[in-house]
DNA sequence: CTTTGATTTGAAAGCGTTTTCAATGTTGCG
DNA sequence: CGCAACATTGAAAACGCTTTCAAATCAAAG
C-alpha cells in the first residue's frame, strides 16, 4: 500500500489547465483569473495537492533552508541564539539545517559542504573560531554566510555581536571599582579569537586604565564545561585571586560552586562575574553577575540579516554590534 | 561575478564518459572499470565538482535529511536529546532540519507539512502532547515517525522512552521511605498524557502501595518554567507539604530555590526530587537528586531506530524502553 | 579465430517543479 | 465594428541528477 503522490500535474488535468496555471495558482501569482484560480484551489483541496519542495527547489534555485552549524545545542548560550535564529526563519518562512560542529576546524569543514552540496540559500555560523580553512570555505560558497555570536578577527564576514572588548572592560573594572587587586581571567582556549582578540584585550585595558600590572598567571585557559570550572579553585586560591571574571555561564557556574564547596564565600572573599547571562545565572546561588547580552536578539538579527543577503537588498552595516549591559546579582559585591 | 556551478555533465564531457558512468562513481557503484573510475575521479577534483543534493534527491527520492520537531531548543532536557539525535544522524549521513513548536499544536502540525513538503526520510518527534490531529498526520506521512522521550496514549508511533510510571513510583516511594506523608506532585499541565497518564499514576501507585490516601490539593499543575517554580513555595508550605516530586528538572530549580529563598532548608525541612536528570541538576545547590534518564541515547536510540524504519528494516520491537535509575544527591535525606 | 557470458558503458527517460515565450482572449475606445 | 493594449493561458524547455535497458566491450573457452 504505497502512498500515492499527487503531483501539479494531476492537478492540471483534473483542473482542465495547464500546469504553468496551478503553479501559479500555487505561488500566488496573480495573473491568473479569479475563477480560474477558484476552479484550481478546489481541485488541489480535493486532491490534497501538496507541492514537493525539492522539486521546487531543482527548479527555482532557491531552497528555502539556511544551513545553521552551532557548537552544540546542549550548550545553553548558543541554544539561545539558535532559537531566535529559527523564530526568525520560521517568519520568513524558511528552514533551519541544524548541526553540531564541537568546534572541531574538520568537522566544521565538512557539514559546510554537506550544507553547500545542499543548496541551502544561506549559511549562520556559530562557533568560537573562524580558521583559514573555514574563511576559504565561507569565500567559495555561493551561499551568504553570516555569524551569530562569533567573531572572525578579519572581519571578513557579515556578523552580529556585541562590543566584547568593552564589555569585558567594563566587567573588569566593576570588580577593580570593588576593591579587587588581583582578578582572574578565566576563559576557553586561548586561540579562539574571542577569547584572546577581544575578551582578553578587554580585560587588560581594564586593567590598564586602573594601573594595575597584568600577570599572565592569573590567566586561567581552559575549556568550557561546567567540571573544569569546579576544578579550578585551588589554583585559583594558590595565586591569591579574590575575584574572577569567566567567559562562559557554565564555566561559571562551576568555579562558584568549586569555589563554594572549598569553603570559600562568594562573593564576600571572591567575587565572580560571567559572561553571557544565560537562564543559568539565576539558577545558582548565589546567582551570578554577569555582562547582559541580547542572546535570542543575536540569533534573531544575525537571521535578519541573513534573509536580506539572501535577497540581495543592500545592507547599510555588514557587521552589527547589539548593545550589552551589565547585571548585578549576588556574585559580586 | 555569479558563481559558475559544475554539473555532472561537464564532469562527464571533460572525462569524455557518460553522465551515468561519472554517477556511478560518484555513488561507489562497482561496476566501473578502475581506469575510468581513476579518470573520472581525476577531473572531479579538478573541477572541484559537488553533487547537487537537491537534483539527487529530486531523482532518487531520497533526501538524506530527517525532520526533528523539539518544543524548544533552549530546554536542556530536549537538547540533550537533539544532541544524540543530531550525533546518530551524521553517522548515518543524515541531516536534521529542526524546528521548535513551542508544543503549540497548530504549529506542530504546519511545521509538519512543511517537513513533509520537504520531502525528509524520517521525523522524530519530541512533544509532550500527540493530539488526535497529529495522529492523523503521523498516519498519513509517508516518512516514518518516531517519538523520542515523548509518549502517546495511543501507542500509535515507535517511540523511545523510560519507563515512567515506574521511575516516578520509584522515586515517590523514595520520599516516602523518609518519613514524608505529605508529598507535592508537581507537573506542566496535566492535559499532556505524560503527566497524567504516566507520572500522576506513578505517583499515585507509591501512594497506594504505601497506604497513603491521594490529597488532590498536593497536585500542582503549572507549566516548565523556571519562575513558575519558584512562585510556588507559599502553596506548597500552605498545604503543609514536605517533599515534592517534580516533573521537570528547570521547573524543580524554580521550586527548590524558591523554598530556599523563603527560608525553608531544603532538604532538611522539604525534599525535592526531579526527573530528567539533567546538567541543571548538578548546577545547583543542594545538588537535586533525580531519576536517571540516558537523554543522550533516547535521542540517539529513537535515530537509530528511524534508521531501520526509513530503510525498511524490519525491527523487533517499536517502542523501546531503556533504563532509568534514581540518582540522589543532595535535596533529598 | 569464434562463441559465450560477464563486465562496462551510454542513451534516454524520468523526478515534479518553475519559467520563458508565444499564443489566445478580452476589453475599451473611436 | 475594428483594433490596440492588456490579461490570461499553455507548450515546452530547463533544473541536475538517478536509473533502466540495451549496446558495446572484453576475457575465457572451445
Amino acid at each position: 500500500m504505497e502512498k500515492q503522490t499527487v503531483t501539479i500535474y494531476d492537478v492540471a488535468r483534473e483542473a482542465a489547465v495547464s500546469m504553468a496555471t496551478v503553479s501559479r495558482v500555487v505561488n500566488g501569482n496573480p495573473n491568473v483569473k479569479p475563477a480560474t484560480r477558484k476552479k484550481v484551489l478546489e481541485v488541489i483541496d480535493r486532491l490534497d495537492y501538496r507541492p514537493n519542495a525539492v522539486a521546487r527547489g531543482l527548479a527555482s534555485k532557491k531552497t528555502t533552508t539556511v544551513g545553521v552549524i552551532i557548537p552544540d545545542v546542549t550548550n545553553i548560550y548558543f541554544s539561545s541564539l539558535a532559537r531566535g535564529i529559527d523564530d526568525i526563519a520560521m517568519m520568513y518562512k524558511y528552514n533551519i539545517i541544524l548541526t553540531n560542529s564541537d568546534e572541531n576546524g574538520g568537522k566544521e569543514v565538512q557539514v559546510l559542504n554537506t550544507l553547500m552540496a545542499k543548496q541551502v540559500d544561506g549559511i549562520i555560523f556559530m562557533g568560537n573560531q573562524v580558521t583559514d580553512e573555514l574563511r576559504e570555505e565561507f569565500k567559495r560558497s555561493k551561499a551568504p554566510v553570516v555569524l551569530a555570536g562569533s567573531v572572525d578577527s578579519e572581519k571578513a564576514q557579515p556578523s552580529v555581536n556585541i562590543d566584547y572588548v568593552a564589555a569585558v572592560a567594563e566587567a573588569v573594572k566593576n570588580l577593580i571599582d570593588h576593591g579587587n587587586q588581583k582578578i582572574a581571567f578565566v576563559s576557553g582556549p586561548m586561540d579562539e579569537a574571542i577569547n584572546h582578540d577581544y575578551r582578553l584585550k578587554g580585560y587588560k585595558k581594564a586593567l590598564k586604565d586602573a594601573g594595575i600590572p597584568y600577570d599572565d598567571k592569573l590567566v586561567f585557559e581552559t575549556d568550557y564545561t561546567y567540571k573544569a570550572g569546579q576544578s579550578l579553585e585551588p589554583a585559583l586560591s594558590a595565586v591569591g585571586a579574590t575575584a574572577a571574571f569567566v567567559g562562559d555561564d557554565e564555566l561559571a557556574a562551576g568555579v562558584m560552586n568549586g569555589l563554594t564547596d572549598a569553603g570559600v564565600d562568594v562573593p564576600g572573599e571572591f567575587e565572580v562575574i560571567t559572561s553571557n547571562d544565560t537562564k543559568l545565572t539565576e539558577l545558582v546561588r548565589p546567582k551570578m553577575s554577569s555582562i547582559t547580552q541580547p542572546l535570542y536578539d543575536i540569533g534573531a538579527v544575525a537571521m535578519r540579516l541573513l534573509t536580506k543577503l539572501m535577497n540581495n537588498e543592500t545592507v547599510e552595516e555588514n557587521t552589527v554590534i547589539l548593545p550589552y549591559g551589565l547585571m548585578k546579582r549576588s556574585s559580586t559585591k
